[in-house]
DNA sequence: GACTAATTGATAATAAATCTCAAATGCTCT
DNA sequence: AGAGCATTTGAGATTTATTATCAATTAGTC
Protein backbone atom coordinates (compact mmCIF):
# COMPACT_ATOMS: atom_id res chain seq x y z
CA UNK A 1 0.00 0.00 0.00
CA UNK A 2 1.18 3.39 -0.71
CA UNK A 3 4.38 2.20 -2.79
CA UNK A 4 3.14 2.59 -5.90
CA UNK A 5 2.63 6.04 -5.41
CA UNK A 6 5.39 8.78 -5.04
CA UNK A 7 4.04 11.20 -2.27
CA UNK A 8 4.36 10.65 0.99
CA UNK A 9 3.16 12.39 4.02
CA UNK A 10 6.59 14.02 4.03
CA UNK A 11 7.60 14.25 0.62
CA UNK A 12 3.73 16.37 0.15
CA UNK A 13 5.09 18.35 3.23
CA UNK A 14 8.26 19.59 1.53
CA UNK A 15 6.60 19.84 -1.66
CA UNK A 16 3.76 22.27 -0.10
CA UNK A 17 6.35 23.82 2.43
CA UNK A 18 9.05 24.71 -0.74
CA UNK A 19 5.77 26.69 -2.05
CA UNK A 20 5.13 28.33 0.87
CA UNK A 21 2.09 26.42 1.86
CA UNK A 22 1.69 24.15 4.42
CA UNK A 23 1.24 20.54 5.84
CA UNK A 24 -1.94 19.74 7.67
CA UNK A 25 -3.93 17.13 8.75
CA UNK A 26 -6.34 17.71 6.71
CA UNK A 27 -3.87 17.83 3.69
CA UNK A 28 -2.68 15.09 5.06
CA UNK A 29 -5.75 12.66 5.66
CA UNK A 30 -6.77 13.05 1.82
CA UNK A 31 -3.50 12.10 0.50
CA UNK A 32 -3.70 9.16 2.35
CA UNK A 33 -7.26 8.05 1.20
CA UNK A 34 -6.36 8.31 -2.41
CA UNK A 35 -3.17 6.27 -1.73
CA UNK A 36 -4.95 3.90 -0.33
CA UNK A 37 -8.00 3.95 -2.86
CA UNK A 38 -8.09 0.64 -4.72
CA UNK A 39 -6.80 0.77 -8.22
CA UNK A 40 -9.40 1.71 -10.39
CA UNK A 41 -11.69 3.80 -8.16
CA UNK A 42 -12.14 7.72 -8.43
CA UNK A 43 -13.96 10.03 -5.82
CA UNK A 44 -15.74 12.86 -5.91
CA UNK A 45 -16.15 16.11 -3.30
CA UNK A 46 -18.89 14.80 -2.14
CA UNK A 47 -17.58 11.00 -2.14
CA UNK A 48 -14.64 11.46 -0.22
CA UNK A 49 -16.32 14.24 2.28
CA UNK A 50 -18.41 11.29 3.14
CA UNK A 51 -15.65 8.24 3.32
CA UNK A 52 -13.27 10.97 6.20
CA UNK A 53 -16.85 11.71 8.02
CA UNK A 54 -17.69 8.22 8.42
CA UNK A 55 -14.09 7.32 9.59
CA UNK A 56 -14.65 9.43 12.00
CA UNK A 57 -12.28 11.90 10.71
CA UNK A 58 -14.66 14.41 9.48
CA UNK A 59 -12.99 17.35 6.92
CA UNK A 60 -15.68 20.39 6.20
CA UNK A 61 -16.48 20.48 2.72
CA UNK A 62 -15.00 23.67 2.05
CA UNK A 63 -11.94 22.36 2.59
CA UNK A 64 -12.18 19.43 0.75
CA UNK A 65 -12.77 21.47 -2.59
CA UNK A 66 -9.79 23.41 -1.85
CA UNK A 67 -7.47 20.54 -0.73
CA UNK A 68 -9.04 18.32 -3.92
CA UNK A 69 -7.94 21.54 -6.28
CA UNK A 70 -4.89 22.28 -4.86
CA UNK A 71 -3.86 19.17 -5.15
CA UNK A 72 -4.14 18.84 -8.78
CA UNK A 73 -2.56 21.55 -9.87
CA UNK A 74 0.09 20.75 -7.83
CA UNK A 75 0.06 17.06 -9.72
CA UNK A 76 -0.54 14.51 -6.96
CA UNK A 77 -4.17 14.30 -8.33
CA UNK A 78 -5.57 14.12 -11.31
CA UNK A 79 -9.35 16.10 -11.93
CA UNK A 80 -11.57 13.78 -14.15
CA UNK A 81 -14.92 14.41 -16.44
CA UNK A 82 -16.41 11.19 -16.23
CA UNK A 83 -19.75 12.61 -17.75
CA UNK A 84 -21.89 12.50 -14.88
CA UNK A 85 -21.78 16.88 -13.59
CA UNK A 86 -19.14 16.74 -11.31
CA UNK A 87 -15.76 16.00 -11.00
CA UNK A 88 -13.21 12.77 -9.85
CA UNK A 89 -9.73 12.26 -8.31
CA UNK A 90 -7.51 9.90 -8.20
CA UNK A 91 -3.90 9.66 -7.58
CA UNK A 92 -2.14 11.10 -10.62
CA UNK A 93 0.30 8.97 -12.23
CA UNK A 94 2.82 9.86 -15.08
CA UNK A 95 3.83 8.12 -17.98
CA UNK A 96 4.15 4.79 -17.48
CA UNK A 97 1.50 4.79 -15.28
CA UNK A 98 -0.77 7.47 -16.79
CA UNK A 99 -4.54 6.18 -18.26
CA UNK A 100 -7.40 6.08 -19.59
CA UNK A 101 -11.35 5.91 -19.23
CA UNK A 102 -13.99 3.46 -20.65
CA UNK A 103 -17.00 4.61 -19.46
CA UNK A 104 -20.86 3.33 -19.87
CA UNK A 105 -23.07 6.20 -20.26
CA UNK A 106 -25.67 4.55 -19.40
CA UNK A 107 -24.94 3.27 -15.54
CA UNK A 108 -21.49 4.92 -15.37
CA UNK A 109 -19.20 2.16 -14.87
CA UNK A 110 -15.92 3.30 -15.61
CA UNK A 111 -12.88 0.73 -17.00
CA UNK A 112 -9.78 2.13 -16.56
CA UNK A 113 -7.12 0.83 -19.74
CA UNK A 114 -3.70 1.90 -20.37
CA UNK A 115 -2.02 2.82 -23.81
CA UNK A 116 1.43 4.57 -24.21
CA UNK A 117 0.62 5.29 -27.48
CA UNK A 118 -2.33 8.11 -26.96
CA UNK A 119 0.24 9.98 -24.72
CA UNK A 120 3.01 9.53 -27.50
CA UNK A 121 0.08 11.28 -29.90
CA UNK A 122 -1.17 13.49 -27.44
CA UNK A 123 2.68 14.53 -26.95
CA UNK A 124 3.26 14.70 -30.62
CA UNK A 125 0.09 16.99 -31.59
CA UNK A 126 1.13 19.57 -28.43
CA UNK A 127 4.71 19.93 -30.08
CA UNK A 128 3.20 20.32 -33.32
CA UNK A 129 1.74 23.37 -32.47
CA UNK A 130 3.89 24.65 -29.82
CA UNK A 131 2.12 24.02 -26.93
CA UNK A 132 3.71 22.29 -23.55
CA UNK A 133 2.07 18.71 -22.76
CA UNK A 134 0.33 18.42 -18.84
CA UNK A 135 -2.22 15.84 -19.31
CA UNK A 136 -4.67 14.06 -21.92
CA UNK A 137 -7.43 12.07 -20.94
CA UNK A 138 -9.35 10.08 -23.58
CA UNK A 139 -13.01 9.27 -22.56
CA UNK A 140 -14.21 6.30 -24.43
CA UNK A 141 -18.31 6.96 -24.07
CA UNK A 142 -20.36 3.31 -24.27
CA UNK A 143 -22.85 1.29 -23.29
CA UNK A 144 -21.74 -1.96 -20.99
CA UNK A 145 -23.52 -5.58 -21.70
CA UNK A 146 -25.57 -5.12 -18.44
CA UNK A 147 -27.13 -1.85 -19.70
CA UNK A 148 -27.78 -3.29 -23.29
CA UNK A 149 -29.46 -6.13 -21.85
CA UNK A 150 -31.83 -3.38 -20.16
CA UNK A 151 -32.32 -2.04 -23.74
CA UNK A 152 -31.04 0.30 -26.17
CA UNK A 153 -30.86 3.51 -24.49
CA UNK A 154 -34.34 5.70 -25.18
CA UNK A 155 -33.23 8.72 -26.98
CA UNK A 156 -30.68 7.34 -28.69
CA UNK A 157 -30.46 6.29 -32.11
CA UNK A 158 -30.71 2.80 -32.54
CA UNK A 159 -27.13 2.61 -34.49
CA UNK A 160 -25.07 5.73 -33.03
CA UNK A 161 -21.93 5.43 -33.01
CA UNK A 162 -18.40 7.71 -33.83
CA UNK A 163 -17.70 4.77 -35.90
CA UNK A 164 -21.04 4.73 -38.52
CA UNK A 165 -20.11 6.57 -41.55
CA UNK A 166 -22.14 9.70 -42.21
CA UNK A 167 -23.67 8.02 -45.51
CA UNK A 168 -24.68 4.88 -43.64
CA UNK A 169 -26.87 6.82 -41.06
CA UNK A 170 -29.33 7.31 -43.35
CA UNK A 171 -30.67 4.30 -44.42
CA UNK A 172 -32.36 1.80 -42.03
CA UNK A 173 -33.71 4.66 -39.43
CA UNK A 174 -37.25 3.77 -39.88
CA UNK A 175 -38.39 0.93 -38.52
CA UNK A 176 -37.92 -0.41 -34.89
CA UNK A 177 -37.87 2.86 -33.06
CA UNK A 178 -41.48 3.87 -32.73
CA UNK A 179 -41.96 2.06 -29.19
CA UNK A 180 -39.11 4.27 -27.79
CA UNK A 181 -41.64 7.85 -28.16
CA UNK A 182 -42.01 9.64 -25.47
CA UNK A 183 -40.00 7.81 -22.87
CA UNK A 184 -37.05 10.64 -23.03
CA UNK A 185 -38.92 13.25 -21.58
CA UNK A 186 -40.99 12.00 -18.96
CA UNK B 1 -22.54 25.32 -46.64
CA UNK B 2 -24.16 22.62 -44.58
CA UNK B 3 -23.11 20.33 -47.32
CA UNK B 4 -20.83 18.58 -45.31
CA UNK B 5 -23.32 18.19 -42.41
CA UNK B 6 -25.84 15.09 -43.33
CA UNK B 7 -28.64 16.98 -41.59
CA UNK B 8 -30.58 19.38 -43.07
CA UNK B 9 -34.08 20.83 -41.86
CA UNK B 10 -36.17 18.44 -43.55
CA UNK B 11 -34.01 15.53 -42.36
CA UNK B 12 -34.37 16.30 -38.72
CA UNK B 13 -38.12 17.00 -39.21
CA UNK B 14 -37.81 13.01 -40.05
CA UNK B 15 -35.52 12.29 -37.56
CA UNK B 16 -38.01 13.51 -34.88
CA UNK B 17 -41.31 12.84 -36.24
CA UNK B 18 -40.26 8.95 -36.51
CA UNK B 19 -40.05 8.99 -32.78
CA UNK B 20 -42.65 11.08 -32.26
CA UNK B 21 -40.99 14.41 -31.83
CA UNK B 22 -41.76 17.68 -33.47
CA UNK B 23 -39.72 20.13 -35.84
CA UNK B 24 -40.19 23.41 -34.24
CA UNK B 25 -38.98 27.14 -35.52
CA UNK B 26 -36.75 26.82 -32.47
CA UNK B 27 -35.01 23.50 -33.47
CA UNK B 28 -34.60 24.62 -36.97
CA UNK B 29 -32.44 27.69 -36.07
CA UNK B 30 -30.59 25.78 -33.77
CA UNK B 31 -29.72 23.57 -36.60
CA UNK B 32 -28.61 25.96 -38.69
CA UNK B 33 -26.89 27.93 -36.63
CA UNK B 34 -24.36 24.92 -36.11
CA UNK B 35 -24.11 23.54 -39.90
CA UNK B 36 -22.56 27.32 -40.66
CA UNK B 37 -20.70 27.54 -37.41
CA UNK B 38 -16.80 27.72 -38.77
CA UNK B 39 -14.93 24.93 -38.59
CA UNK B 40 -12.97 24.43 -35.26
CA UNK B 41 -15.84 26.49 -33.11
CA UNK B 42 -17.79 25.27 -30.63
CA UNK B 43 -20.96 26.75 -28.75
CA UNK B 44 -21.93 26.50 -25.32
CA UNK B 45 -25.39 27.16 -24.37
CA UNK B 46 -24.95 30.67 -23.29
CA UNK B 47 -22.98 31.60 -25.83
CA UNK B 48 -25.50 30.40 -28.62
CA UNK B 49 -28.17 32.03 -26.49
CA UNK B 50 -26.90 35.28 -27.36
CA UNK B 51 -25.76 34.51 -30.67
CA UNK B 52 -29.35 33.96 -31.76
CA UNK B 53 -30.17 36.97 -29.47
CA UNK B 54 -28.28 38.96 -31.73
CA UNK B 55 -29.06 37.71 -35.12
CA UNK B 56 -32.96 39.03 -33.93
CA UNK B 57 -34.25 35.60 -33.57
CA UNK B 58 -34.29 35.08 -29.59
CA UNK B 59 -35.22 31.90 -28.12
CA UNK B 60 -35.65 31.09 -24.33
CA UNK B 61 -32.15 29.69 -22.72
CA UNK B 62 -34.29 26.97 -21.58
CA UNK B 63 -35.06 26.09 -24.98
CA UNK B 64 -31.58 26.39 -25.95
CA UNK B 65 -30.48 23.72 -23.06
CA UNK B 66 -33.00 21.42 -23.66
CA UNK B 67 -32.67 21.10 -27.65
CA UNK B 68 -28.89 21.57 -27.63
CA UNK B 69 -29.15 18.03 -25.30
CA UNK B 70 -31.86 16.73 -27.20
CA UNK B 71 -29.90 16.83 -30.38
CA UNK B 72 -26.99 15.38 -28.73
CA UNK B 73 -29.11 12.46 -27.94
CA UNK B 74 -30.22 12.12 -31.71
CA UNK B 75 -26.17 12.30 -32.60
CA UNK B 76 -26.52 15.50 -34.46
CA UNK B 77 -24.52 17.75 -31.57
CA UNK B 78 -21.58 16.37 -30.09
CA UNK B 79 -21.06 17.42 -26.22
CA UNK B 80 -17.77 18.59 -25.24
CA UNK B 81 -16.12 19.09 -21.99
CA UNK B 82 -13.32 21.80 -22.67
CA UNK B 83 -12.41 21.98 -19.14
CA UNK B 84 -13.90 25.06 -18.62
CA UNK B 85 -16.78 24.10 -16.21
CA UNK B 86 -19.43 24.41 -18.68
CA UNK B 87 -20.55 22.07 -21.66
CA UNK B 88 -19.54 22.76 -25.68
CA UNK B 89 -21.21 21.77 -29.09
CA UNK B 90 -20.55 21.53 -32.28
CA UNK B 91 -22.03 19.32 -35.30
CA UNK B 92 -21.39 15.61 -34.54
CA UNK B 93 -19.53 14.35 -37.63
CA UNK B 94 -18.79 10.69 -36.69
CA UNK B 95 -15.76 8.69 -39.02
CA UNK B 96 -13.99 9.55 -40.90
CA UNK B 97 -14.71 13.27 -39.95
CA UNK B 98 -14.36 12.20 -36.25
CA UNK B 99 -11.64 14.43 -34.30
CA UNK B 100 -10.14 15.28 -30.90
CA UNK B 101 -9.04 18.54 -29.06
CA UNK B 102 -6.21 20.23 -27.86
CA UNK B 103 -6.84 22.66 -25.03
CA UNK B 104 -4.95 25.10 -23.26
CA UNK B 105 -5.75 25.22 -19.87
CA UNK B 106 -4.68 28.62 -19.63
CA UNK B 107 -6.33 30.54 -21.80
CA UNK B 108 -8.96 28.03 -23.29
CA UNK B 109 -7.18 28.17 -27.15
CA UNK B 110 -8.77 24.97 -28.45
CA UNK B 111 -7.39 23.13 -31.80
CA UNK B 112 -8.86 20.31 -33.26
CA UNK B 113 -7.17 17.48 -34.85
CA UNK B 114 -7.83 14.01 -36.69
CA UNK B 115 -6.93 10.99 -35.45
CA UNK B 116 -7.92 7.36 -36.57
CA UNK B 117 -6.12 5.33 -34.51
CA UNK B 118 -7.58 6.80 -31.23
CA UNK B 119 -11.01 5.67 -32.73
CA UNK B 120 -9.89 2.77 -33.50
CA UNK B 121 -8.13 1.74 -30.25
CA UNK B 122 -11.15 2.97 -28.28
CA UNK B 123 -13.50 0.68 -30.15
CA UNK B 124 -11.04 -1.95 -29.46
CA UNK B 125 -11.32 -1.75 -26.27
CA UNK B 126 -14.91 -1.16 -25.86
CA UNK B 127 -15.45 -4.62 -27.65
CA UNK B 128 -12.69 -6.06 -25.48
CA UNK B 129 -15.08 -5.30 -22.36
CA UNK B 130 -18.36 -5.90 -24.90
CA UNK B 131 -18.95 -2.51 -24.40
CA UNK B 132 -20.63 -0.76 -27.36
CA UNK B 133 -18.88 2.22 -28.55
CA UNK B 134 -21.12 5.72 -28.94
CA UNK B 135 -18.41 8.28 -28.68
CA UNK B 136 -14.74 8.88 -27.73
CA UNK B 137 -12.56 12.37 -27.01
CA UNK B 138 -9.32 12.53 -26.66
CA UNK B 139 -8.54 16.01 -24.55
CA UNK B 140 -4.61 17.05 -24.62
CA UNK B 141 -4.78 19.47 -21.90
CA UNK B 142 -1.90 21.86 -22.35
CA UNK B 143 0.05 25.24 -22.22
CA UNK B 144 -0.13 27.18 -25.46
CA UNK B 145 2.52 28.98 -26.63
CA UNK B 146 0.90 32.52 -25.77
CA UNK B 147 0.59 31.44 -22.06
CA UNK B 148 4.03 30.09 -21.91
CA UNK B 149 4.90 33.63 -22.62
CA UNK B 150 3.38 34.91 -19.97
CA UNK B 151 4.98 32.21 -17.31
CA UNK B 152 4.87 29.42 -16.68
CA UNK B 153 1.32 28.57 -14.67
CA UNK B 154 1.86 29.80 -11.05
CA UNK B 155 0.71 26.55 -8.94
CA UNK B 156 1.41 24.22 -11.44
CA UNK B 157 5.05 22.99 -10.66
CA UNK B 158 7.63 23.56 -13.39
CA UNK B 159 7.82 20.60 -15.19
CA UNK B 160 4.74 19.24 -14.95
CA UNK B 161 3.55 16.60 -17.56
CA UNK B 162 1.86 13.32 -18.03
CA UNK B 163 5.14 12.25 -19.62
CA UNK B 164 7.47 13.02 -16.52
CA UNK B 165 8.45 9.60 -15.09
CA UNK B 166 7.33 9.58 -11.63
CA UNK B 167 11.14 9.20 -10.10
CA UNK B 168 12.14 11.99 -12.48
CA UNK B 169 9.85 14.41 -10.48
CA UNK B 170 11.54 13.93 -6.87
CA UNK B 171 14.84 15.90 -8.08
CA UNK B 172 15.00 19.85 -9.48
CA UNK B 173 11.94 20.88 -7.66
CA UNK B 174 13.75 23.07 -5.12
CA UNK B 175 15.14 25.67 -6.52
CA UNK B 176 13.25 28.48 -8.60
CA UNK B 177 10.40 28.16 -7.35
CA UNK B 178 9.81 30.05 -4.57
CA UNK B 179 8.25 33.49 -6.17
CA UNK B 180 5.58 31.88 -6.97
CA UNK B 181 4.28 31.28 -3.43
CA UNK B 182 0.60 33.02 -2.24
CA UNK B 183 -0.19 34.34 -5.98
CA UNK B 184 -2.83 30.53 -6.52
CA UNK B 185 -5.07 31.71 -3.83
CA UNK B 186 -5.06 35.25 -4.06
C1' DG C 1 7.40 30.35 22.91
C1' DA C 2 5.97 34.44 20.03
C1' DC C 3 4.89 36.17 15.48
C1' DT C 4 2.63 36.08 11.24
C1' DA C 5 0.75 34.43 7.24
C1' DA C 6 -1.69 30.34 5.70
C1' DT C 7 -5.61 27.43 6.58
C1' DT C 8 -9.89 25.91 8.31
C1' DG C 9 -14.94 25.71 8.94
C1' DA C 10 -19.37 27.73 8.67
C1' DT C 11 -21.97 30.08 5.67
C1' DA C 12 -23.23 32.92 1.84
C1' DA C 13 -22.89 33.47 -3.01
C1' DT C 14 -22.34 31.85 -7.99
C1' DA C 15 -23.37 29.68 -12.03
C1' DA C 16 -24.69 25.84 -15.02
C1' DA C 17 -28.34 23.14 -15.83
C1' DT C 18 -32.88 21.27 -14.83
C1' DC C 19 -37.70 21.49 -13.43
C1' DT C 20 -42.57 23.46 -13.35
C1' DC C 21 -46.58 24.78 -15.55
C1' DA C 22 -49.70 27.61 -18.17
C1' DA C 23 -49.99 29.17 -22.86
C1' DA C 24 -48.89 28.25 -27.58
C1' DT C 25 -48.16 25.30 -31.43
C1' DG C 26 -47.07 21.19 -34.60
C1' DC C 27 -48.87 16.91 -36.25
C1' DT C 28 -52.50 13.63 -37.40
C1' DC C 29 -56.78 12.50 -38.84
C1' DT C 30 -60.82 13.68 -40.65
C1' DA D 1 -59.24 23.57 -43.81
C1' DG D 2 -60.24 22.52 -39.05
C1' DA D 3 -60.56 19.98 -34.51
C1' DG D 4 -58.17 17.46 -31.11
C1' DC D 5 -54.39 16.62 -28.48
C1' DA D 6 -49.82 15.64 -27.20
C1' DT D 7 -45.59 18.18 -27.57
C1' DT D 8 -43.01 22.31 -27.00
C1' DT D 9 -42.06 26.84 -25.54
C1' DG D 10 -40.98 30.66 -22.33
C1' DA D 11 -40.64 32.65 -17.83
C1' DG D 12 -39.33 31.83 -13.61
C1' DA D 13 -38.26 28.98 -9.69
C1' DT D 14 -35.18 25.30 -8.26
C1' DT D 15 -31.38 22.29 -7.87
C1' DT D 16 -26.63 21.17 -7.41
C1' DA D 17 -21.64 21.57 -7.82
C1' DT D 18 -18.34 24.70 -6.74
C1' DT D 19 -16.30 29.03 -5.16
C1' DA D 20 -16.01 33.22 -2.15
C1' DT D 21 -16.03 35.48 2.44
C1' DC D 22 -14.22 36.08 6.89
C1' DA D 23 -13.41 35.41 11.77
C1' DA D 24 -11.00 31.97 14.43
C1' DT D 25 -7.35 28.67 14.40
C1' DT D 26 -2.93 26.82 13.41
C1' DA D 27 1.65 25.67 11.07
C1' DG D 28 6.18 27.21 10.08
C1' DT D 29 9.93 30.40 11.25
C1' DC D 30 12.93 32.82 14.24
MN1 LIG E 1 -8.60 6.36 -13.38
MN1 LIG F 1 -14.43 20.20 -32.24
ZN1 LIG G 1 -23.65 0.44 -17.84
ZN1 LIG H 1 -3.33 29.65 -23.96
Amino acid sequence: MASLSPYTASSLKAELNSRGWRMTPQREKILHVFQNLPKGDHLSAEELHNLLEKRGEPISLSTIYRSVKLMARMGILRELELAEGHKHYEVNQPYPHHHHHLVCIQCNKTIEFNNDSILKQSLKQSEKEGFQLIDCQLTVMAICPEALRMGWPSGLPSNWSCTRSISESKKADSAAESEQKKETET
